[in-house]
RNA sequence: CGCGGGGUGGAGCAGUCUGGUCAGCUCGCGUGGCUCAUAACCACGAGGUCGUAGGUUCAAAUCCUACCCCCGCAACCA
């Protein structure tokens, strides 16, 4: 049985500082690898950072240091991201690393049968040192917004990547779904796309257009651009093509994308693919774009939202939960503070944490802790693992959550307090006061098993809570309550 | 007529393929209950011409037609 997984990110442009997408992408992935965990399989998870091209060798010279010093500070904001999300990935690649260049090159060799020159003509702009569209060149009216210079028409030499030879293996590939773009809109928009057959890509650039990057084989005056070098991250991280123990992991079970770069994965890194005979990704998740308050986030705007400073103040697990639960794993999703922070007082404090605490305390005050035998909980877990396959993991919560919710209307029923008063004088309420509070407590370790993709560390206090048999003398909250960006409705209202 | 997605009580959504059992869920709001618990939990309730206008049908949120509005994509924009 094919027991390893593979499932990779995609690897940000260091020039830039790591935001919300990031780290969306991240824990998505990281979920994704929890769950298959927890079901006994082998993961590999891969992140990393593409460190090549123009920006960064600019960043460089501005602040004094040779690109690759550059990258090796640069790509630390990313990495220190992913672990602050709590991601469990197995590894972290960089495209500056050796192993990657001389694969690449390699690839680029394997490739040649599919690469032809040709030439290039457009707009430049030798002071942003690239080409721009025509589009773009009249929407400036023919001179460079940032350098107030005209544009010129140039033409150069690039090396072109025949696309167009693999556009009916790539188009049947997403039609049969052998590589299955999820959600199924997107599918559409893509298929829609491509529907005339795909267009060559340019896969190179003069090296005095671009001087930081992997040299083009056998011909020095040529670098190669972004795609054959990003893209083929997913295989030189698992050691292709020499360690051959990437055939373990490779065809990836899934690769998560935004939205934006969608066309490049379904349509270049395929083309590569095949043009290297290796199998297409099984599944592209394509994720959407997290909004504030309704309105994009921009810098301009100012409405950046840090996930460092949500974490900081709620903690991961509040992260976790909002963004896998309240962002909808495949559409666009809204973040604001105060949607924040209500799913956190009301969703994890009151629903889940005051759950768990009115059960340990019952079991402390009753049973002077000892919970007894655990009746394990029999929830039909059917509905949460078909949510958890399909990545539709706001569903998986709902599954969750009516399951804290019946637990609540339970404990209400029974009313455990009564039982416990009618110990004086019924012989039986001893036992049946054990048995639902075991029953309980069953079923709270179910719910933490459901939650241990999504909020590890959570799933592991309840777990430790409840799976000894006794109850610690100390009860903390799990989420203690925070106001500050809602009222705090304990507040002595102002008369 | 470029392509795709969407418009359902104050907010966020499900239901549309396979018409009736649909007007549902969560949050918020109101009333009551309870006291084990993090002013929490439980019950009940108010609130919607299901974008607009026609049509098909015994019956339409669900099918058909036209229109309005929002959003995404439209290939080198990492």
């Amino acid at each position: 049985m094919g027991k390893n997984l593979y499932i990779t990110t995609a690897i940000p442009y260091v020039n830039g500082t790591p935001h919300i997408g990031n780290a969306l992408d991240y824990l998505l992935a990281d979920i994704w690898t929890r769950y298959q965990i927890q079901n006994g399989k082998t993961v590999r998870f891969q992140i990393g950072t593409d460190e090549h091209g123009n920006k960064n060798a600019m960043k460089a010279a501005e602040k004094g240091l040779t690109p690759q010093q550059y990258a090796d500070q640069a790509y630390l904001p990313f990495k220190a991201m992913a672990e602050k999300v709590g991601s469990s990935y197995t590894d972290f690649i960089r495209t500056t690393d050796m192993h990657h260049k001389a694969a690449v090159q390699y690839i680029w060799q394997q490739l040649k049968d599919h690469i032809y020159k040709d030439t290039y003509e457009g707009w430049y702009c030798t002071g942003c040192e690239q080409f721009y569209t025509d589009k773009e060149v009249e929407l400036n009216n023919g001179s460079c917004p940032n350098h107030q210079k005209p544009f010129e028409h140039l033409s150069e030499e690039n090396y072109y990547l025949r696309c167009s030879d693999f556009s009916d293996e790539i188009r049947q590939a997403v039609e049969s779904n052998k590589m299955q773009i999820v959600p199924e809109f997107r599918k559409k928009e893509l298929l829609e796309m491509i529907k005339d057959g795909v267009k060559d890509v340019s896969i190179s650039r003069p090296r005095k257009s671009l001087s930081w990057g992997v040299p083009v084989p056998d011909d020095p005056e040529q670098v190669i651009y972004v795609w054959i070098d990003a893209l083929s991250n997913y295989i030189t991280v698992l050691g292709y093509p020499d360690n051959v123990e990437y055939k373990e992991f490779w065809p990836a079970d899934v690769q998560v994308v935004g939205k934006d770069i969608l066309r490049f994965h379904a349509i270049i890194w395929p083309a590569i693919l095949l043009g290297l005979g290796l199998p297409l990704p099984k599944k592209l998740l394509v994720h959407g774009f997290i909004n504030v308050g309704g309105a994009k986030i921009s810098k301009s705007v100012g409405n950046v939202v840090d996930p460092g400073e949500i974490i900081d103040t709620y903690g991961l697990d509040a992260f976790r939960y909002f963004f896998s639960r309240h962002i909808p794993t495949q559409e666009d999703g809204d973040f604001t503070w105060e949607k924040f922070e209500s799913a956190y007082n009301n969703e994890l404090g009151n629903d889940l944490g005051n759950l768990v605490q009115r059960t340990a305390s019952m079991i402390k005050r009753y049973q002077a802790g000892v919970i007894g035998e655990i009746t394990t909980g029999e929830h039909d877990m059917g509905p949460y693992r078909a949510a958890m396959e399909k990545f539709a993991f706001d569903q998986a919560f709902d599954e969750i959550w009516s399951m804290v919710r019946s637990l609540n209307q339970y404990i209400e029923q029974v009313k455990p307090w009564e039982i416990a008063k009618a110990r004086d004088t019924d012989t039986e309420a001893e036992g049946h006061l054990a048995e639902v509070l075991s029953h309980s407590a069953g079923a709270l370790l179910q719910i933490a098993d459901m939650l241990v993709p999504f909020l590890p560390a959570t799933a592991k206090k309840m777990h430790e809570l409840f799976e000894n048999g006794v109850i610690p003398d100390e009860l903390t909250p799990l989420f203690p309550k925070i106001y500050k960006h809602t009222d705090d409705p304990r507040a002595t209202p102002s008369v």
